[in-house]
DNA sequence: TTTGGCAGTCTCGATCCGCGAGTGCTAACT
DNA sequence: AGTTAGCACTCGCGGATCGAGACTGCCAAA
């Protein structure tokens, strides 16, 4: 790592003049388009010995000698941590947002599904979203239904309408009426709490016949442990977008970054990492430990139901983006679907 | 359209032996080459001949003068028609199938999911699978659950373990209870009918009370319209897959067909345009009517639940494919699903 | 009808070259 | 000391050229 370099005001501006020009263009930066659009008051050969510094401290790189400078990972880095300025989302994208959640369907994966759509429409970027831990929302309602004799189908209904299913082997057989018993009287105790919650609180179901009481045992359990093993869905859309960047031209980059979608568990896990010291995180580059996304940023932030944060909203795209822009609009996303989460109802 | 040239038996053996070579090569076939290789009692001049008569009638193309030949659609189509051997699918392939299928989880839409990945897994291609329409699968149970005191969840669970919900509100209140015993009623009465069998027989329910009887049909009016105007979901796999095809390297083909897969609506058409007339149905080419397929084959069958067909399974890929493989892939995981599906009760 | 021979066509890859963009350095200037 | 003009130099890119190689189509002979 590069001793961390202070740097002053005129570099400061400089590497943002740079950054912001490159990811409209595309092109690498040269010392006169810079002295020409952003600082007329200096010559190019000024800019010249500023780039040089910024190339030797480790914030640019130059594809080849003869060209501009672009910035590297390090300098995209400094440039979000500082440099970076707040843009507000349009009212045309802000209209978009709004009307899109008016016709989503009233759950929440219905709900999600469309923020990942949203968010990869405003930001022309692949999008992510994980679903909400099921262990951790709180139950509903529970529906027992007798399949065969001896298994039975599982419905929970939790928070914001989702539904959780699972079919359960039971050592004897129960008939149906016997199942309706169990049910409304699971209900009555099992109540807006979460299935983590549950686990702790088998003492407190009241003394039943000690039969009946077992398979509840048995039910609860396997509502427990089952939810407790399944791993977070992640949500994508828009890989489409990512066809149009000019940095995926080449399939090569695409292939194992189509692989760590398609296949979720590595995506979550990565997600999962993410800590949140800010409201948008953003990882840049390099900084990914995942090889497929070292020529990509993500753009991360959190979405809350129920008033608790649920889950990860954010966006993957290449590392050269409008970061203030996607910024802004994946914030203005998070906070759309919050809200369409939160009149869901619980 | 040309008129249908009947081929010959040896234009027919170099036509085969045309696509056969071209589809594992991917480069024109010479004459040379099918002298060598696969007609050692003729000279490349007789081939030459031949060839150019399969030009003449439509079945081969030359990219450019000097380079040999590939099948065009219609020679496709001729291939698929009346050429293509049968291959068995192999004893690995088999394998991995079985023991894929053997963790799938027991429902339906995991089991559908499964077939997805397992057959962009063994065709090295993208799968589709579309879901089983709601409106025509059995319903096995009903469930009401009141969230606000003027709106009502409604669960069914249909055959195969198929959970649909939606949400509903009413005119009036109406408590949980109440729901509970309409729910046990509609159990009795709708167990074992379809939602589009369902429109049909208000009528049979049993004269009960103005008030409920209102409700009730309000409950099964918003259940078949709502499953009526529900469009097909299809379910993909293996995008990554098709990046490793030399014929998407230039990624503009790849992003119309993303666009198809990534809004399931214009798929879902096409699948249902398909019609079926053998056990296995290949689209080839410009045969599609998307633009986006027009350098890609579909391989589609169907798959079925409870000894009826419930949706279509396939694959798409570039149009020069390995048919006789794939066909037998495809159909070794079409019975695959059809038989798991069997077994997950009804 | 088949075949050998042959001239002709076309693509592909390598090589070359000049243009233009942009740099780094030096010396002069403020 | 910082800034600037000037200049030589480097390097990538695109276009032009060219030869090798692959095939073909055609013709005349078998």
């Amino acid at each position: 790592m590069l001793e961390p370099t202070p740097l002053d005001e005129r570099k400061q501006q400089i590497l943002k003049a740079v950054v912001s020009d490159y990811t409209v263009t595309g092109m690498p930066v040269g010392s006169q388009v810079l002295a020409a659009k952003y600082f007329i008051a200096l010559s190019s050969a000024t800019i010249r010995n500023e780039l040089a510094d910024l190339v030797g401290t480790g914030y640019l790189q130059q594809p080849h000698t003869s060209a501009g400078r672009i910035p590297t990972d390090r300098g995209y880095r400094y440039f979000v941590d500082f440099l970076m300025e707040a843009e507000a989302a349009s009212p045309t994208i802000r209209r978009t947002v709004k009307q899109e959640f008016e016709s989503a369907p009233r759950s929440v994966d219905g709900i999600l599904e469309k923020a990942a759509m949203v968010l990869s429409l405003v930001t022309e970027n692949v999008s992510l979203v994980t679903a909400p831990e099921v262990s951790e929302s709180r139950i509903k309602h529970i529906d027992l239904v007798s399949l065969e004799p001896q298994s039975v189908l599982i419905i929970l209904v939790l928070e914001g309408n989702l539904i959780k299913q699972q079919v359960v082997h039971l050592e004897r057989a129960t008939i149906q009426e016997d199942l309706s018993r169990m049910a409304a009287m699971l209900n009555q105790k099992v109540k807006g709490q979460t299935a983590d919650e549950l686990s702790g609180r088998l003492d407190q179901l009241g003394p039943d016949r000690a039969e009946q009481r077992r398979i509840i045992e048995r039910l609860i359990d396997s509502i427990t442990t089952h939810q407790a093993q399944r791993q977070t869905v992640v949500l994508h859309d828009g890989v489409r977008n990512l066809l149009r960047h000019p940095e995926f031209v080449e399939v090569g980059r695409l292939e194992e970054l189509m692989e760590l979608l398609e296949q979720g568990a590595q995506l979550a896990s990565i997600l999962q990492q993410v800590e949140f010291d800010k409201d948008v995180e953003i990882v840049i580059g390099r900084e990914n430990t995942s090889s497929g996304l070292r020529e990509c940023s993500l753009v991360l932030t959190t979405y809350k139901m129920a008033d608790r944060v649920r889950g990860t909203i954010g966006v993957i795209g290449p590392t050269r983006m409008h970061y203030g822009q996607v910024v802004a609009r994946v914030r203005l996303v998070s906070h759309a679907t919050s809200d369409v989460l939160a009149h869901l109802g619980n």
